[in-house]
DNA sequence: CACCAATAGTTGAACTGTCAAGTAGTTCGG
DNA sequence: CCGAACTACTTGACAGTTCAACTATTGGTG
């Protein structure tokens, strides 16, 4: 590499304040999430997904893609929720080779019982610490790096990009579930 | 749980955001660099944290608290390390508890051909991305984050905060071993 | 219609991280 | 100067993720 654009120390401040605030908030909501529901943000989000749908089903890959989630990922995944009774599997009548992921009782009562709590921690971690301007920019800012990121991920063909609209629209992580 | 405190269509806009934003940006990231390094960023920062203290040796668990990571963590990844020749533990001569982990020629020589990737790679992903404005804004949103944030973390006790000044007077993560 | 590329999903191995428990050395009160 | 409490670090089992390889199915194209 021929002559790297090294960081000068205002830009230093900025990256390391970004790399402690990004992942020590992440840290703090899953951990918060761990201890109140027992589960990983991962699951909880492909929980939320699941039960904002029409029938509480899915197909995997769509799945897969709204929850910024791997194939292989999901797939490993909606074993250990099935394992737990939360999600089932059932064959998907107009493609073979498709699978349904389906939101059982019991996971959408967990679900509603896990969701008060951590709607409770994105606020306390996230909502209530910013002032209103903030949170505008901050909207903004994720605007931003969202539309360089979204077609890099689209670019290696990962999936994904096409359903972020979709996650959008649905209430995707943080509401749910009032029963 | 009483009366949830749900979001409403602009903060479910922001989260989903913010959720997309910070998770595709580091999948960016430690992507790059495990394809241009193939180092996780875990390790990276453990690298460059003991490149830059005098003698390039540094104890667990300071190491531990300037990479926001558990001693547990560390103690894996200097195995981990150690076994690729890039650390090498030493007992430390002041307290016999103590290790300090010391960065050998081979993981200076790795870290160095690793910087420069991973610095284009911060500036590709956020940096160039932003205005100067956004950037502004995004270093006062991340201190704000942080105001909140440090403070729960100190009082779980892990450690960590009193060594954020530390990890951000160093160069940290970023800037690196210009040989 | 037969073939072949693309799509849907799964699996197992390797790796990173977490949690709870364990060892060893230090410090400090009585 | 003894023992209790604390600090420093390690370990092992386990959970989640990735990666590469694999099966099954579908959808063109000649």
């Amino acid at each position: 590499m021929t002559d790297p654009r090294w960081l000068d120390d205002d830009e230093k401040r900025l990256w390391i304040g970004w790399v402690f605030a990004t992942r020590l908030f992440w840290e703090e909501v899953e951990r918060d999430l761990q201890t109140d529901a027992d589960m990983p943000f991962g699951y909880y989000d492909i929980l939320v997904m699941l039960s904002e749908t029409p029938g509480r089903a899915m197909r995997m890959s769509d799945l897969a893609d709204s929850t910024q989630s791997s194939r292989s990922r999901l797939s490993h995944a909606v074993n250990r929720l099935e394992q737990l009774g939360w999600v089932r599997r059932q064959s998907c009548p107009e493609d073979r080779r498709g699978q349904l992921a389906v939101l059982t009782d019991e996971g959408f009562a967990a679900l509603a019982e896990a969701a008060p709590h951590h709607v409770e921690s994105v606020r306390t971690h996230l909502f209530d610490v910013l002032t209103p301007e903030q949170r505008a920019q901050l909207g903004d800012i994720t605007e931003t790096l969202l539309d360089h990121l979204l077609p890099l991920v689209a670019a290696r063909g990962d999936g994904r990009p096409e359903h972020f609209a979709r996650a959008r629209a649905a209430n995707a992580a943080a509401q749910v579930a009032r029963p």
